[in-house]
DNA sequence: ACGCGTGCCTGTTGGC
DNA sequence: TGCCAACAGGCACGCG
């Protein structure tokens, strides 16, 4: 279920390896997948991959088609269980594969001094021939192709709130504010802040030290601040550690993160509470299965 | 306008 | 041991 910091993750180690390839063919295996922009594709044959990065939870790579034409963008949502993978040239779908992208000119496999779990090396094919493939379990996620104006048509695009690492504690802490419902629903709000998920919302919520089914509206600007501060700290730890891995998640190179080691309380259901001992309990908030320590989230 | 419940999906898990 | 319901969860959508 990759989250902000396993999105940063996967684009870190995914930009080294197809930035500047050419996009050489296109494979459609499910066609829900491609949610949006197949007239794009056309375009999409002999363009020039310029940058990777991240949006929220979106993994955005940037194109520039031949001729001079404007600049294409593909978004990837993830979702639960969206994965990239850089193969060989030729290499066959898997069960789960849903798109398929011909890149000449990679570097799979090349070093990438952002994250420190990365293989590292020259690229595994010389030829610079490999295969981008979008794998999807559950079928959830998606890959929309876009020119610039087309973001502004996009709604969920355009509701997309600020960047929780580029934006000061105490005007998150503003956003949290005056909302009728909890917290946690606040948090996982994507129009309040951009790319906060399940785990890392439970996990700052201890860190801060507030019940997830609080109010917002009842939480005091301090206590807000706090779990802004809380809720950086944590994301920036787990960026440190290539994310979290639960079961699906890898990063673009294959390999797991470690972060999952560091949960206070995320599928720590039913075991004691690191900081008080009490056995933290499980739940249902905003929809979405929760997990707190009675002793330290009391309100 | 806002908050909440449901559906989309399929592999894994746990209870009987 | 085998079966099957419950579960995982981001977001679009419909409802009140």
């Amino acid at each position: 279920m990759p989250e902000l910091p396993e999105v940063e993750t996967i684009v870190r180690t995914l930009a080294p390896q197809i930035t500047g390839a050419e996009v050489a063919g296109v494979y459609i295996l499910l066609p829900k997948t491609l949610a949006a922009g197949a007239e794009y594709l056309p375009q999409l044959a002999g363009a020039v991959i310029t940058r990777v990065f991240r949006r929220a939870k979106l993994v955005m790579v940037e194109l520039a088609p031949g001729g001079g034409a404007a600049p294409l963008f593909m978004a990837f949502h993830l979702k639960m269980t969206g994965r990239f993978f850089v193969h060989p040239a030729g290499t066959a779908p898997l069960k789960h594969t849903r798109l398929i992208f011909d890149l000449a000119g990679a570097c799979p496999g090349r070093d990438d001094a952002g994250c420190p779990r990365v293989r590292g090396g020259a690229s595994v094919f010389p030829d610079g021939a490999a295969r981008l493939f979008f794998d999807d379990m559950r079928t959830f996620g998606y890959c929309r192709i876009m020119r610039q104006a087309d973001f502004a048509l996009w709604p969920f695009w355009e509701a997309l709130g600020p960047e929780p690492l580029e934006t000061a504690p105490a005007l998150l802490a503003r956003r949290f504010q005056g909302h009728n419902k909890s917290i946690k629903g606040v948090l996982l709000d994507q129009t309040v802040v951009a790319g906060v998920g399940n785990i890392y919302a439970d996990e700052s919520l201890f860190q801060a030290g507030i019940h997830p089914a609080a109010k917002a509206s009842s939480l005091t600007l301090p206590r807000l601040t706090a779990l802004a501060e809380a809720l950086q700290a944590i994301l920036r730890l787990s960026i440190e550690e290539c994310g979290s891995s639960i079961r699906d998640y890898r990063d673009a190179n294959g390999d797991a993160g470690s972060f999952q080691n560091n949960f206070a309380v995320y599928g720590r259901k039913g075991q004691p509470c690191r900081r008080c001992g009490d056995t933290l309990i499980g739940g249902t908030v905003a929809g979405r299965g929760t997990v707190h320590c009675p002793g330290c989230q009391k309100d």
